[in-house]
DNA sequence: GATAACCAAGTTGCCTGACAAGTACGGTTT
DNA sequence: AAACCGTACTTGTCAGGCAACTTGGTTATC
């Protein structure tokens, strides 16, 4: 495992990145299949007519057909071709956010985001155990110790958020709301970074937080809702104020 | 950004499929990345490398590494390598719901259905237009009509949900409450097959879908969030009944 | 001596051709 | 008519090779 020195050249996938073959292949494939021109439990072209059909070679055909296996989309046996997938028996789910920069986009991923959390923070409220409020407790803390230090806190405040979703025991609201979260706060930490007004801002925050976690103390379910439902609506606000400046 | 550690690649039993090459050597590859003995930013072996490690062609090792640079979690330059991606900078997120016979896991995924549901439900009370109303109208009484003919009404149940759903022109509330609405349906729907109870059900059922609709109408998203948390904890609750015998 | 142009090795992207393993279908045999 | 079998077809895998691109060091130039 060879390490690369130069962190800091990541590859900006996103723009300048030449899609390649394969990906467009499976793009196009996933077209045919969406658009209904193709059934579930048809038999796809084979490997051999597709790459005729779209001039590329086997093995991006294969490739290609690959990834729509991975995602559900059509199972394969050797020896009798590729198939189309009964929708409703696939398992796996794909959430792309293409277009993070786009506004409209932000609001719905904030929207499923306070969707998410919301009911976590509700149920953690009406069956955390004592270990998780004492994990909830201790990150409350260091997102206070990071404020008094003068720091963002950006970092503890995920953190807190995290131990709140954990205690919930779901691991569908753990991965959603880590992969919601990380787009979101990734986004608010470059945002906030030119800001000079954080001190306050993040002692704000923090209020709303012990709010939170005092629902939950309380074992007060709905309170708790309410507490992260405004504590996200404010941050939501928080965040349109850097998005139209 | 991956969501499971039970991943669909390894095991597929499910139809007695062996797992190819490609998608075993994928899972190892997905371990090294979680297990953090590789860091984002750092390179990945190269393909010669990888198929002499695990004793595979080149065009397995591609095959494998295209699946990771598809969920997000490579990235790859022409002439340079692959690397590790920076998770937080993912922008697909993978939800693999792999034993939904286990009855926790049914639960987990119900949690989820819930707070998507209630949300936009919500949502859709408070900003609904004419047309997205007249919408949700008229699944409900198709609904009825289902039921007057004696039918269960499964499917129209679904398709008044997703009339509310769609009605927030949330496409990530969408995706996400179809999919999971999807699976748990059909499992409700085998469930169900057996019931004489049937008619009776249905009924009650809709009853429930006349206070939710009520609710939209009255534009009371409070209302309509209540409504449709009841509806849902007493269809988990009917679900219960089913999954105990 | 510092800087710019350049070259060679290494790496991924893609292709052709081939063989093995499994499946489907029609013809043959019983 | 039913069971059997072989052949064509399809997917799974492998090997080797060329083109495009990146990188780092070397050489040429000022």
């Amino acid at each position: 495992m060879v390490a690369d020195k130069r962190r800091s050249e990541q590859p900006r996938d996103v723009l300048g990145r030449a899609p390649s073959l394969a990906d467009t292949l499976a793009a196009r494939l996933r077209e045919e299949l969406a658009s209904g021109r193709l059934k579930a439990g048809e038999r796809l072209p084979t490997e051999q007519q597709l790459s005729q059909t779209y001039g590329v070679s086997r093995p991006i055909v294969r490739e290609a057909v690959g990834r729509l296996k991975h995602d559900g989309l059509v199972l394969s046996r050797q020896g009798a071709g590729a198939f189309v997938a009964d929708p409703k028996a696939s398992s796996v789910f794909r959430l792309d956010v293409a277009n993070f920069s786009d506004k409209g986009d932000l609001r719905h991923i904030v929207e499923l985001l306070m969707a998410v959390e919301a009911s976590a923070t509700e149920h953690t409220a009406e069956r955390h155990s004592d270990a998780d409020l004492a994990t909830i407790r201790a990150r409350l803390n260091e997102m206070q110790a990071a404020i008094d230090r003068g720091e963002s806190g950006v970092d503890e405040d995920v953190a807190f958020h995290r131990a709140i979703i954990d205690a919930t025991g779901n691991p569908y609201f753990r991965d959603l709301s880590e992969f919601l979260d990380r787009r979101v706060r990734t986004f608010i930490r470059t945002a906030r970074a030119n800001s000079a007004r954080l001190a306050g801002m993040a002692q704000i925050v923090q209020g709303e937080h012990q709010a939170i976690f005092d629902a939950i103390v309380a074992r007060d379910p709905q309170g708790a809702r309410a507490a992260a439902e405004t504590h996200l609506k404010n941050a939501a606000a928080r965040l349109a104020i850097y998005l139209d400046r």
